[in-house]
DNA sequence: TGACTAGTTTATAATGGTTCTAAATAGCTG
DNA sequence: CAGCTATTTAGAACCATTATAAACTAGTCA
């Protein structure tokens, strides 16, 4: 399978519970976000056995971890992740609390000015609120 | 009392509490970020009578509404808030989850080029991580 | 192939920030 | 002051997330 020889290179031991996670976030046509509840479905939907959501959690944080998930910052209860770990920037509907990507060619480049020293920027995320 | 009339044009009833957390918030020399937690301690040293955890959450949230405070977006498992309600942008320090104000001369203008039909942009705010 | 070991999964409990509840209190108006 | 509504409060409830610790499994090597 495609995702055996990624999961050992990064020293996870590819699992069936893994590989069928891979499946689902990274076996698509598109990339997209989702909070820990959403993969759960998305997960049953698409899996015959089970997965704990321990594992869920798991999995998830080690894929961060390794850079393969990013965590959006969003002002909500939930974490938000995207399977997109291009750099890029989010649209956030109030209404629903779903996010739209925003590639950096649809914001201008950004050029922080100031330095806090001894620091390194780690990485620049733009959010835009959207209302009706 | 400066705050009673604040109060009283939201339509907030200048209580007593009120008045006690406007001093805690908005009588300061500069303006500061805070969790919940922060600002209880912060309230339990300036103020001799006590004030419960679940008024320190409604009116938080009230002055939110009022537009008197904002809630930052960052992945915390607090919600931090800024009295400085100016549109500005954040550093956000990983080892310590401090958060830095970036005024808008620190970041270029940013122009969103993209839109959303029906919806309109409500706020655009720029998240920059910093590690060491 | 059969141990051996470290890594992983799992059900379940615990944690902790936040919200809810409902009774007591306090501000406001007449 | 009386009456009304907003507010405060202690404590319970909620719920996303993390911790626990026992069962299981992948990888290694004889
Ligand atoms: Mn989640
Ligand atoms: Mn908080
Ligand atoms: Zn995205
Ligand atoms: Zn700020």
């Amino acid at each position: 399978m495609k995702y055996i020889e990624k999961l050992r290179n990064s020293g996870l031991r590819p699992t069936k519970q893994r590989l069928q996670i891979c499946e689902v976030l990274f076996n698509t046509e598109r990339t997209f976000h989702f909070t820990i509840n959403e993969l759960e479905q998305k997960i049953k939907d698409k899996i015959d056995n089970k997965i704990s959501l321990a594992t869920i959690y798991n999995t998830v944080h080690a894929f961060e971890k390794k850079g393969y998930l990013k965590q959006i910052p969003v002002n909500s209860n939930q974490t938000y992740f995207d399977t997109n770990i291009t750099d890029h920037h989010h649209f956030y509907n109030l209404k629903d609390g779903k996010l739209i990507d925003l590639e950096n060619s649809d914001v201008g480049p950004i050029n922080i000015k100031r330095k806090i020293d001894g620091k390194k920027i780690k990485s620049i995320e733009v959010l835009v609120k959207l209302e009706d």
